[in-house]
DNA sequence: ATCGGTATAATTGTATACAGGGAAACAATT
DNA sequence: AATTGTTTCCCTGTATACAATTATACCGAT
């Protein structure tokens, strides 16, 4: 009895294996399966109404992206993300977001700064509102724009990863509306130091985004997104 | 965090699946399979010796390193490595290295640091009488050793890619008395700096390392690595 | 000759079959 | 009772079979 049939909606742009890796992948990255449980192909195959080719394939991707753990011949064993992770996966980004923001100078678009700024007047709003669902999906635009807008398949491959990594704490980060305000003025900061084609400024104010969001985290949320495990 | 990963990278290295991955992988990086080429799923199996199901999970894992690009129903085409990448790979690693020996000040073991020392008196003897293959597997050593001590799953994990994606050039770096021994040189200095637990120093000299590598990559041997294409 | 359409071939996507390894249960020995 | 050896079963690893999709070749109409 599969809890998700996903195999009806197979004729979709998005392949079948696709489908099953992204929500192995959030069932991690969600906490639904949690540090070294087992995966086991067929269990999984059948949850999602698939045989075990499409979860094996899907597996040896999570693998490669460090979710989980395959030892040969015994099983699948899931890794997660750990509050560790989290603090590294901030330092690196707090550095590459930086390298991101200074390359966006040269290389974003009319029409990707047209939707930053877009973005940041619409998140004004939300945030004042207290619309914290509406933020969260705003500023995770905010971020893959300017991922977008750097012009560097490596480092927007890799800042993508890592915003999907710590979603689920990110959530958390942006449920007051004091921070919410406070990182949208910042997302502006950014923008326009890109739009006035300041490179080290722009370096400079992306890097102190990202440690003022882990800083936020730390006093708000963090432990807390990882208690109820 | 139970110790798997010595048992799964011995065994990985003889299992089939493992091997046509990293032939495969190698293949892209070396230059065999260029840029756009297409690769099918039968005609490699058969070269390998293996059938399709193997040769599949590679390409996902491929798929997600960003080497091959997979249009669904379609087929799989080679991205590879660009001169623009090796830049934004330098870029990239000039950071995290330097993030890394910061922290490996803290968590460097004794072994690891006594290897390093090893790794550089010999490194030495090696520059001076020109032999530059062992100076290109000990300075891969040397790095490597780096991203273990560093003691952060994530950092690691993205360094030791960064590092293959660059072998093919990186090489090329190291084909001078001149250049091998100022590495070396650096390389000491980032030892000691750790050894004297100077996080500050450590981060600078490791940035200042790969910077000095991707310069004289550019002077020598850059472009001549990616000619014969 | 060129365009369009249909049939056919080739290739990918998924499911299943089969072989082998490892763990758990059980038996046997001490 | 503890330990070792054996059996059995389950799960993974790989190959193959089948389905769906895309590319190709051929044919007739214009």
């Amino acid at each position: 009895m599969p809890n998700y049939d996903l195999k009806q909606e197979v004729t979709d742009k998005y392949s079948l294996r696709g489908r099953v890796f992204t929500k192995i992948r959030e069932d991690i990255l969600s906490g639904k399966y949690k540090e070294g449980d087992e995966l086991r192909e067929i269990a999984i195959g059948e949850e999602l109404g698939v045989s075990r080719t499409p979860v094996r394939e899907a597996f040896r991707q999570l693998e490669l992206e460090g979710l989980i753990q395959i030892i040969p011949n015994k099983g699948a064993y899931v890794t997660g993300i750990t509050i560790k992770d989290v603090r590294d996966i901030y330092m690196i980004r707090s550095k590459l977001e930086g390298i991101c923001a200074s390359l966006a100078c040269e290389h974003i678009t009319e029409q990707q700064l047209e939707e930053m700024e877009e973005n940041i007047y619409l998140a004004k709003f939300h945030a004042e509102k207290g619309h914290f669902d509406q933020m969260s999906e705003l500023d995770s635009r905010f971020h893959e724009l300017l991922y977008e807008a750097c012009d560097s398949k490596m480092l927007e491959h890799l800042l993508k990863d890592f915003h999907q990594y710590v979603r689920r704490v990110r959530k958390k980060t942006l449920s007051t509306t004091e921070r919410s305000l406070a990182s949208n003025a910042e997302h502006q900061s950014i923008m326009e130091a890109i739009k006035a084609n300041d490179a080290e400024a722009a370096e400079r104010l992306a890097t102190v985004h990202i440690n003022n969001a882990y800083e936020n985290m730390l006093k708000n949320g963090l432990k807390e997104a990882y208690s109820n495990e």
